[in-house]
DNA sequence: ATTGTTAACGCCAATATTTGCAATAACTGG
DNA sequence: CCAGTTATTGCAAATATTGGCGTTAACAAT
């Protein structure tokens, strides 16, 4: 019923099962505002289920991107993870000045995509593609700001 | 003179000092015929200089992707470095199914920069761009083969 | 509800990557 | 060429990530 048991039924049909630690983990990254780090995800799990393991943290985190279910993005050099909302799917833009994330509609891409397929016949996955750069603030402040740009300002941009 | 030579002084002119360690990096990266991961870039520095410590590769090619003369390339879930060609600049497609690695001219992404430039203002990192996918071969062939693609077949088709 | 099958977990060890720090050596100016 | 400054190294410890394996529990079929 809810987008919540949707998301289970991916799972499902996949042919994993649902666990409890799937469960947490899941609710955990739906329930964070913005993508958490890993250790972030586990601390989070680990309160709601003291015998959480980091490694089970780990290989479901991998398996719900490779479900789709979670996103996972390059922030510094650490990899964060989101719920994929399959309503308002979004590419990242990552600015390594102020490690804001911009979203970027899938629309600036659908002419890339179908260049490489028509071209090379190679099929891009372009379920989530990031890429980084610097974003405007960053530019025309110069330099590696040492005072972020908070991400609220900025991440839930959606320029479409 | 030589390329070789200008490499050198990307890094002086960055104020970095040249210490042997970073000069047989550099050279095992330049010979190597492919992409090489840290363990392969470590073990052929080591050949040629004992002493050389593992830390101080990740640091070098930390270092070497910075300040743009590596390029690092994400086969599989490891990273890889290549010597940056600046004559012959180019990105990459990488095939998730055979690992293989096209090359991919820079033109076709003229247009996708432009547009985040102009819209948003975001100034993406083009120097190096690479994006997975599944290859022609590997599309016909229906699921992960398991006899991949020699790389020598696929790396250096540049298709303009 | 009971049982069988097997994916997934928890724990631990292995591997990968990063960091702190004292000693060293690359560059600078004299 | 010599001495001073400080980035860089090597080593070791910390942290991050992955993998092995016996046990547990999810799911399917009875």
């Amino acid at each position: 019923m809810t987008s919540y048991e949707q998301l289970l039924q991916v799972l499902r049909d996949q042919g994993h099962r649902l666990t409890p630690q799937r469960l947490i983990v899941l609710r955990v990254v739906a329930e964070g505002s913005q993508h958490m780090g890993v250790d972030e995800v586990f601390r989070k799990s680990q309160a709601a289920y003291p015998y959480m393991d980091l490694a089970t943290v780990y290989r479901t985190l991998r398996l719900f991107k490779q479900v789709g279910l979670v996103t996972e993005v390059a922030i510094g050099d650490r990899l964060h993870y989101e719920l994929t909302d399959p309503g308002e799917r979004h590419h990242h833009m990552v600015c390594r000045g102020c490690h804001g994330a911009f979203n970027l509609s899938p629309h600036y891409l659908e002419e890339f995509n179908s260049t490489l397929v028509n071209e090379f016949g190679f099929v891009p996955d372009l379920d989530h593609f990031a890429i980084t750069g610097v974003c405007v603030n960053c530019r025309s402040e110069g330099g590696e700001p040492s005072d972020p740009i908070p991400k609220e300002d900025l991440t839930h941009e959606d320029h479409s």
